[in-house]
This record gives C-alpha cells, structure tokens and sequence, in this order.
DNA sequence: TCCTCATATTGAAGTTTGTCGATACGTAGT
DNA sequence: ACTACGTATCGACAAACTTCAATATGAGGA
C-alpha cells in the first residue's frame, strides 16, 4: 500500500542548526502581538511600517512594540532600516514563506 | 510600479480566531523539543510513534515528553490514536503543511 | 548648541513555561 | 484479583517571557 505520508517524510529532514533556528522563527510567531505585527507589516501598502504605525494597532506601549520587533528581527523574519528619525521593517523572504 | 510584495499582502488577511489559531500552533512548534518530536514522527517509518519510541531521542523523562505531545495535539498538529497499551501519534494535516 | 521627536534599552513586576519526581490511570496478561 | 507495563496527571521549582515606566540614544530642525 502506497502511503503519501512516507514520502513527504523525508523531505522533511533538516541539521540541528537549522532546526534550532526554525524553532527560534516558530517561537517569534508563536506570540499573538508579533503575528499580529506580521500582519500589519505584510498588510501595509507600501509593504513596511514604522513603529509609530504599528504601534497604535496593538494597543500596547512603544517599547514593548520595539521589543517585540527586534524579537522578530532576530528571528530574521523582519529587517530593520533606518530614515531619518523613523525606523521602517519589512518582511524577509522566510518571513514571508512562514506566514503562507 | 509593481511590487510583488503587495499582491501577497492582501491574501495573507487572517480573522482574528484563525490568527489566534495560527499563534498557538507556532507556538507549539517554537520548542526545540516539540519540532524535533514532530520531526521525528514524520520521519518514522509508519508515519506514527509512540511515547516509548520518541522519548529516548530527547534525553528527557517520559512525563515530559506526555507534556510535549499534548500541547501538539491540543494545538491540532498531532492526533493521538491508543492501541492497546500505546499512544500512538500521526501529523494532522496542518501540523505536516507548517513543516514544510 | 539646544530642543524635539522617534525609537531603543534598562530594570522591575507578574505571568507563563519547561522540567522533574511522584503518583494515578488504563490495558493486558497470569 | 493481582501484577506489570505504558502513559497521563499533579505539584513544585527555576528559567524565560510579556509588559510597563523610566531613561538613554540618535537624528533633524531652530
């Protein structure tokens, strides 16, 4: 009996290190603000957002939007630009990926 | 100009159940110990495991790695089926499409 | 230089999480 | 009924996480 399930197995394979890092990303997901700020970010019509229009959507404070940003930077799920004063995130590819 | 980013943005529009949803489950996947379990039962050559089986590869206690699987199966990444004296565990549908 | 504004960092409080040991539950065999 | 075995649950503890207020950093304008 052909089962799909074996197959689909071993394509499934991957190091430590690059499990250790997709479960960093997971877990940078796995947060309901960050998803969330995934969204708003992915939604955004020039596709990137600063701080200060992310912010307000949360309903949370400044910083804790700029922690958790950077949490999601690391993860290298956003990058981070500076302009002039503003700070402008934008999604990467695997941030992208993940989210589909 | 045409960005290919801003296509992409608007079918990644989630209600907020499905979001809330979504969080969990990368949540559940965010420990290194749970996505090498899931790892490990897709890669197992029946496409199931049982506690026994899985519980050697972690170098954790038994009652730790119970704790594990049942955050995967209340996150609806894994189904827990018992025969006889064992669980066994299988990918959901959903728990082998965010593995890939 | 001084001030303002956007963002980042620090420190602290409360909550959640991962892990273990001990124990309970459920099934199969004697 | 009793025992053995695989698994789940409970209680406890340390570590990590989320959030905020306060403060620091850094860029642009007067």
């Amino acid at each position: 009996m052909y089962d799909h399930r074996m197959v689909t197995a071993i394509s499934l394979t991957k190091s430590p290190q690059t499990l250790e890092k997709l479960a960093i990303q997971f877990k940078a997901l796995g947060d309901p603000t960050r998803l969330a700020l995934m969204m708003a970010v992915a939604q955004s019509s020039t596709a990137e957002a600063c701080v200060c229009d992310l912010t307000p959507d949360t309903g949370l404070k400044q910083s804790t939007v700029s922690h958790h940003l950077k949490i999601l930077v690391d993860a290298e799920l956003l990058t981070r630009t500076q302009r002039g004063k503003w700070a402008y995130y934008q999604l990467t590819d695997a941030g992208l990926n993940l989210l589909k």
